[in-house]
DNA sequence: AATCCCAACTTGTATATACAGGTTGGGATT
DNA sequence: AATCCCAACCTGTATATACAAGTTGGGATT
């Protein structure tokens, strides 16, 4: 395993971000700070802040500082925006609820995307998660990861009941780009019943495929969205 | 203006391989040739070079070089992928159908994203389109420009039908970013007539806010999709 | 009490240097 | 002729240092 000074400083502040000893907001302590305590260049806290940058984690200004930075690059990849108050990010407060795994299984034959021989050879790591906003439930989600090289991913917790947070804490992977395509669909029977709501009433679906840092790992998901109170947002750039 | 040995060398390299003196798939000079010949240590050629491949044009290969790279980075606000075949783009026919504009009018007193006093004040450029896959009838949008600095718009002819073409070539504005709030609505009388589509049927229905290279000009579109046949993708990275 | 200003912070840019480790073409060996 | 191997290249990591330039809180001035 190689290991560099400046990927152990970047993987320290990582957690620490993730666990909440910086919030959202705050200044990370000096360049200076950082490399005299961890007895190293500046040059190299640099290049760590730099990729911290990169990851969305915090946001460098000069003669500030390094304010840590958690909603912008996820707000890209999904955020929930309430009908009338479009702008406030209040206080809505999202559940999640495991429903199944994780759980090792076989593909499905007739997977949604495309999957390389690698990704077929390796078991496929399941998860079914109901997402709520404010006790309602709102997102209905289905992941699967192909399980290469993720040693005791079924037999952990998940961090902060985050995929991605798991993912970026105890592996180092990243969520570098998202492929998705969506459709308007009629809820089922099962549907109406998770989401809470009529047979036949509008459901928007979403097949994700997530690009990660590890080259040749991808994230794949089935979502099905309850729209009626709730928009779903992204962001480009 | 202020001027950095890192940005000259970057913006020139950039021009270099924009006007095809370094090709895809070419090696760029070693980093010891660019910092001997342009008079600046190598740290600072690779803080160019870095910024470079964030940008997307050159991949650096440890122990072999930087590589040109050219078609990356592209990314898809809009695209439609068949049902069965999603890979093959193969000859769907696009037409689109302009139902009214471009125009001038005034702002809706509700409009579906927060306006500034500036947008306010311009009149507002409307663009009401139909657009059709193999004839079918897949999108209706609405379209709300801010007319600000934005000379004889409407009075001359759309660049290949296309709005984002024609602020391209005629005005020098490109489209950077795109911020949307998707949900899935039921058919109305007009929307189930326009889009070919029965009384309650699922649409799926997006609001978006395109930014611009011209800063505080926004391009604002109301989107509403039949998706019985052809889902809507999207690329973020 | 309100204002101004600067010292002490912060990050940004740049130089000079060293060694580690991946890639490759060509000469020596087989 | 085919193989092997290494020297000479390449980028990656790391140290030590200097000055430029943005930000801010508190003391001196008004």
């Amino acid at each position: 395993m190689e290991t560099f000074k400046y990927k152990e400083l970047q993987h320290l502040l990582k957690s620490q971000i993730i666990k909440g000893v910086y919030k959202e907001g705050d200044l990370l302590p000096s360049e200076n700070v950082l490399s005299s305590e961890h007895d190293m260049t500046r040059t190299t806290v640099r290049q760590a802040l730099q990729k911290m940058e990169d990851d969305g984690y915090i946001i460098k200004r000069k003669g500030k500082g390094s304010i840590v930075n958690l909603k912008k690059k996820r707000l890209g990849l999904l955020s929930f925006k309430g009908f009338s108050e479009v702008i406030s990010h209040t206080d809505d407060k999202v559940n999640n609820q495991i429903l199944e795994g994780p759980v090792l299984q076989n593909w499905s034959y007739d997977f949604f995307y495309p999957l390389s021989e690698a990704e077929l050879e390796a078991d496929c790591i399941f998860l079914h998660r109901l997402r709520f906003i404010n006790q309602s439930p709102i997102m209905l989600e289905y992941t699967y990861i192909p399980n290469t090289d993720l040693p005791k991913f079924t037999e952990t917790k998940l961090v902060s009941d985050s995929l991605f947070a798991t993912l970026a804490l105890n592996y180092d992977i990243e969520i570098m780009s998202m492929d998705q395509e969506v459709r308007a669909i009629k809820a089922d029977a099962g549907l109406a019943a998770y989401l809470k709501t009529g047979l036949g009433e509008p459901i928007l679906h979403a097949y994700r495929k997530y690009g990660t840092s590890r080259k040749d790992l991808f994230v794949y998901s089935s979502l099905f969205f309850n729209t009626e109170s709730y928009a779903i947002g992204s962001y480009f750039q």
